[in-house]
DNA sequence: AAAAAATGTAAACTATACTTGACATTTTGA
DNA sequence: TCAAAATGTCAAGTATAGTTTACATTTTTT
């Protein structure tokens, strides 16, 4: 899964360390999302989501590999 | 947050099995969060909602208590 | 009414999201 | 060019998502 979080936040100027106070987590875990280290909890994702203007899904994107059991 | 899993399984006649099987996840995972019993990653909500035709938002929605610290 | 299918729940376990602290590297800007 | 800000990364810890097995309860079907 691919995610546009980096770009969100450079169209707006924000660090990472910003949005990761906005949504109450550690500017390490916005990191490694932008990253793709790990997939953030759904409540995470709608909260970025938000503090965007935007959905889910205009933000993350599944890939081929992500249905492959 | 709140989920409308069970509803959109209702409307396709699915069971919880069903749905399970589809997104490779057990049937007691989707058992706990239709009740709220946990969150599901993100990757999962994307699959879920792909499997119903619709998106994450549409399927899930935040709380005022989503973003108490 | 009885059988079968679907759902709820629980406990113990594994996998992974997320935190904290610390430091190295890159980018920005004065 | 030098300092400060921002980003990348790592390790060790905690919290929680998700699995498996098993069984009880509810709903559906015959």
């Amino acid at each position: 899964m691919i995610n546009t979080i980096k770009v969100e936040r450079a169209k707006r100027n924000m660090t990472q360390a910003e949005l990761a106070e906005q949504v109450n987590v550690s500017r390490q875990t916005i990191n490694s999302i932008e990253i793709g280290k790990f997939i953030p909890s759904t409540l995470l994702s709608m909260k970025i989501a938000q503090i965007f203007n935007t959905t889910v899904n205009e933000i993350f994107e599944l890939e081929a590999s992500d249905w492959k059991k």
